[in-house]
RNA sequence: GCGGCUAUAGUUCAGUGGCAGAACGCCGCUCUGUGGCAGCGGAUGUCGUGGGUUCGAAACCCACUAGCCGCCCCA
């Protein structure tokens, strides 16, 4: 299918490598795993991520389920675009708030866009992410808790080895300071807008946040010159930021302060941010993004509920490890050495097929990985089988099941020796 | 959703209108209890799918599907 991918074991155990990293980080920072569902109610993320927005405008998989009884209405339901509004949505149904602690939760699974794929980019994609949220009173909206989840990251893409990576951080204010800034926009690009592209003219007049985000070349110089959101920042907003960055100097994250980072989705409020990296990725540099969302509970119905979070696209995250990885190689002039198991057993002839496989049994139950060959298989079969995916033969013929003692041959070291069955389960 | 490029063996690719190819990999033999090297031999296949042009199409044309690159946007 279109923008969806097999991963076969040749590639996943990077992507075990990167989840299980990821889990033992988030669990020092005191983040306990959360699974949702994978579809929702359509309504959901309608009234969460925006309905003008264009996830939810044009690249949701959507249907209509069935009434199962004549009582029952159609209900439109959608393959989760995003996790976020599905976490919130569970934190206000379990009533989370009511606890008075803050909640730490963390997730990652399979997100669906409909989109044009390409690279870094697909319809069915993983998103590692961790959402920080809770009442006022359990300090959901503390610049600790923000500075913590940037921190966390950078703590994260270092211990997975990602290298080159750069913070881009901004805060679009609350929803007062963006509705003066917005305002501001819009008298600032009424002059102007007639001189840009035909998308920003369009932006200017739909969503003039958005035109800060245009790479057109040409537009350049007019955005360089529009009003800054910085400007406009309330002094709640701007002190809140302010706490963020000098926790962040603290700490030694280093970031790159961005007044054009404006994210795609309605209900980021305040800090914003994004890791991009330079390696693997083409135009799709971004690695992950999130930024707080103060209002998101309230939209979706619930209590008063601050958070903050951030979605990590695993696709990309494998992408740049892959790329940085075969760059090494290319450095070192070194080939890529698949992992070997420790015993490739070949019985010779097939009267040794059951001891063969009695014999793997015991190694395996001793935590040591083991292949079995087939006593159908000629000598030099199994020796060119063997050297492809283990460390050592251990070659099982009439002598050796009679008296006990095995042949055993490293491949590492050419080495040939006769061992005792009982000191095999030693090594 | 828009634009460009691409699709031939397991893999990487050559093949611009006349017998479907190379390298690597795979299998066999030389070699029935010792691999890696070498020699010899073998199988690779809906030439992405469907239609059209032509005496003849892997090649030219159209549509579709999928991938890649870019735009939009995002992870």
């Amino acid at each position: 299918m279109r923008g969806t991918r097999d991963l076969l074991p040749d590639q996943t155990p990077l992507w075990n490598r990167v989840e299980a990293t990821a889990r033992a980080v988030f669990a020092r920072y005191g983040f306990g795993e959360i699974r949702t569902p994978i579809f929702e109610a359509t309504e959901l993320f309608a009234r969460g991520v925006g309905e003008e927005t264009d996830i939810v405008s044009k690249e949701m998989f959507t249907w209509e389920d069935r009434a199962r009884a004549a009582s029952e209405k159609a209900q439109s339901l959608t393959l989760r675009p995003e996790s976020t509004a599905g976490v919130v949505r569970a934190y206000i149904e379990h009533k989370l708030g009511e606890t008075g602690q803050l909640q730490k939760l963390y997730y990652i699974g399979p997100q669906f866009r409909r989109e044009r794929p390409q690279r870094g980019r697909y319809r069915q994609f993983w998103q590692i992410g961790a959402e920080v949220i809770g009442p006022q009173t359990s300090g959901s909206d503390s610049p600790v808790r923000d500075a913590e989840v940037l921190e966390m990251l950078a703590s994260l893409l270092d211990e997975l080895g990602i290298r080159d990576w750069r913070l881009e951080l901004n805060s679009v204010g609350n929803a007062e300071d963006r509705v003066r800034y917005n305002a501001a926009l819009r008298e600032a690009l009424e002059p102007v807008k007639h001189q840009m592209c035909a998308d920003n003219q369009r932006r200017a007049e739909t969503n003039p946040l958005r035109v800060l985000d245009s790479k057109d070349e040409a537009d350049q110089e007019i955005i360089n010159g529009l009003p800054k959101i910085a400007d406009y920042l309330g002094a709640e907003s701007a002190a809140h930021f302010a706490q963020v960055r000098a926790a962040l100097d603290a700490c030694g994250v280093p970031y790159h302060l961005n007044p054009r980072l404006v994210r795609g989705l309605d209900y980021y409020t305040r800090t914003t941010f994004e890791f991009t990296v330079t390696t693997g990725l083409g135009t799709q540099n971004a690695l992950l993004g999130g930024g707080r969302y103060d209002g998101l509970s309230e939209m979706l119905g619930g209590p008063k509920a601050p958070g903050i979070g951030f979605a990590i696209g695993e696709d990309r995250l494998i992408l740049t490890l892959q790329a940085q990885m075969e760059a090494d190689a290319a450095a070192s002039d070194g080939a890529l050495e698949e992992p070997k198991m420790d015993y490739y057993v070949a019985p010779l002839g097939v009267e040794q097929n059951a001891a063969a496989l009695r014999l793997a049994q015991e190694l395996r139950r001793k935590g040591m990985t083991v292949e079995v060959g087939d006593g159908g298989f000629r000598v030099k079969k199994s020796f060119e089988a063997a050297e492809k995916v283990a460390r050592a033969i251990v070659l099982l013929g009439e002598d050796e099941v009679s008296t006990g003692v095995l042949t055993v041959k490293s491949f590492a070291t050419g080495v040939q020796a006769k061992v005792e069955r009982a000191r095999l389960f030693e090594a």
